[in-house]
DNA sequence: TCGCGAATGTAATATACTATAACTTCAATT
DNA sequence: AATTGAAGTTATAGTATATTACATTCGCGA
């Protein structure tokens, strides 16, 4: 008797992996163009098969919407991580804010896929998706690499996520290009970066003091 | 001879005012639903009119598009320069960026139709909707009431102006509900205000104690 | 005021995408 | 070997964009 713990690949028919296949293919297609650019029928075609044959993977196209965009957020984990491992002199905030910038502009396609459309926000709570969003945003707060005072922390990283990502929006619109280019993106994030730095390192030591005052 | 000069309203056929009349109801479509809501069949089966009329209005669906992005940078213009108006304790600033976030929430299938598609960052440079994104981001300048010293204020309106977004896309996400509200969107925003003017104030400051020394 | 031309609208049609239903095939288990 | 179910196929319905060719109506100048 095989054993069925592990889960195993249950994927090896027609196709070999199909589910896995569209979904890196609609990955690619989103990489230009956004949601918009991803069509079933398309990725079926691409991928040699019939315009059904997705279906058997996910029951509609926002089901496989939600999925690229699970696996588009845990590549943006990857990267994020990858940048506050490397050794540099800039502080791990600073990379992982300048990481973001970078995957936003380089990615964009994807980066709109999980930020401007309402997938995410339709995400259940223990799904897939909504589980990639929450380990993404837990990165953002290691990287202010401070103890955990109250709410303190969550409140910062939520403040340089929120700054990073209009950034990245405001950068797409073109309000940095042209004579409007009179400040830089990556001057503005690192504008944000210390910002965070200085509120988060003042709240931190404001609330101590008040603790030891009530000690 | 009649004046040609006053552009009259050119609109009185059949309908009466398609090109207009397909705008506002655009908008309400994609008050609910964004910009994949605006389905140009439904408009014309909702206006009365056979589905390819909208076509001699509009060259495509983008256009339409367009179009009606440009009307809501309008709407948010005039949303903007009332709560600006607006007798208050809190400073210019403040009500320009309580009043966008009320907006981004409030009216997100726009929001998302302004700030979260590419329509905008494909606009021309004379175009509708590029004159009318100027517009609203002038206003941003106008908020900070400061003098134009050098590009110090136009970089300070980029950040709020990116800072305002971000915190609406994450509201919208829901990084903001259940366990996460720690913080609530207006104490952020009510945050990036007060570091704006901060800032501002420093930099002019700095700026001008560097002119007198040169003087 | 006649009528011409441009603007506006319609009917018919081609193309593309989503989605479902009914049927087939292959692989694994019994 | 027979059965069952997952994965895939063909056929088809429904909806959307967009184009072409044709019809109507309005305004304007002769």
């Amino acid at each position: 008797m095989p054993s069925q713990l592990a889960r195993k690949p249950q994927n090896a028919y027609h196709h070999g992996d199909l589910r896995d296949a569209l979904i890196k293919a609609a990955l690619r297609e989103a990489e230009r163009g956004g949601a918009e650019a991803i069509s079933i029928k398309a990725l079926a075609k691409q991928l040699g098969v019939s315009q059904p044959a997705p279906y058997r993977h996910f029951s509609d196209r926002e089901a496989l919407l939600a999925a690229v965009t699970a696996e588009a957020f845990r590549q943006l984990t990857v990267v994020l991580r990858e940048a506050m491992a490397k050794p540099s002199k800039k502080s791990k905030l600073s990379r992982l804010a300048q990481a973001t910038l970078d995957f936003g502009l380089r990615r964009n396609g994807i980066y709109r896929l999980m930020f401007a459309s309402r997938t995410v926000s339709c995400a259940a709570k223990g799904s897939e998706l909504h589980e990639a969003t929450r380990e993404t945003f837990a990165l953002v707060i290691e990287a202010l690499e401070a103890p955990a005072v109250g709410y303190l922390r969550e409140r910062q990283a939520l403040k340089i996520w929120a700054a990073l990502h209009g950034v990245v929006m405001l950068a797409e619109q073109g309000l940095f290009t042209g004579e409007a280019a009179h400040a830089t993106r990556e001057e503005l994030v690192e504008d944000f970066v210390n910002e965070t730095k200085t509120a988060l390192a003042a709240a931190i030591g404001d609330a101590q003091r008040r603790g030891k005052a009530n000690a």
